[in-house]
DNA sequence: ATGTCATTTCGTCAAATGACGAAATAATAA
DNA sequence: TTATTATTTCGTCATTTGACGAAATGACAT
């Protein structure tokens, strides 16, 4: 089941808390947990298949988000699991300050940033 | 996570919607998906580290079941996502069949069963 | 049209996973 | 105690998964 499949991997799930403070492009989201573009994009595209996130375009960069009220049933009551019982993790906490970080840096800084190193 | 990498292997999740008809012993869920007994008693481990069933033993056989109200709340309800979101496929209708042909079995004859072939 | 840049796709590799059978374990039956 | 038997543990093997970098894609800027 794609749902279950989607929430086993543990950055996956990191990355849904991540998205509970708005929509993020995927060079923040790779900023965030120190992986590779192509990785990031990967965990992006099982979660999207399983109707756990939404993503839109604009300008150079894709957001995503989590789904509004239109998702499936099972995946929006998955996601509330998810919220409820994962969230209060000191990784989780950890994740959130990072995230504050870079969400104060703009866009185009951050991006450039993966290229270097 | 050990919830979600619970989850994340479908013949596991069979077990706990087979599970919601009552306790089962091993060789019940083995008849029931034609693993290897070794194969089933390594999903019940795993089930079973996550807090998602619960075991007692009777007489020669080990009883597998579902938690009680003594279970984690992440457990309990991952197990009512479980229940609510994957229990209407025609596989689960399918186990649900079977199921009821093996309870109409003696225990016995069924343990024995498995160990020819 | 061409170049730039964020993202995605593809191929590869190491690690994790799920299957099995054989051997170990634990509990009852003789 | 010893034998029987249901279950678990262990070792092996094939498949899946997650990581990466390189190359492809697609949209905007020049």
């Amino acid at each position: 089941m794609a749902i279950t499949k989607a929430l086993s991997e543990p950055n996956r799930v990191r990355i849904l808390l991540a998205l509970r403070r708005g929509e993020l492009c995927v060079c923040q989201i790779t900023e965030l947990f120190g992986f590779a573009p192509s990785t990031v994009s990967k965990h992006l595209s099982i979660l999207h298949h399983a109707h756990l996130i939404l993503s839109r375009k604009s300008e150079r960069w894709v957001y995503y988000r989590l789904p509004d009220k239109s998702a499936p049933v099972a995946a929006r009551e998955a996601l509330d699991w998810v919220h409820k019982s994962l969230a209060k993790t000191e990784e989780t906490k950890a994740d959130a300050k990072k995230l504050k970080q870079i969400l104060q840096t703009d866009l185009a800084v951050i991006c450039r940033r993966q290229k270097c190193c």
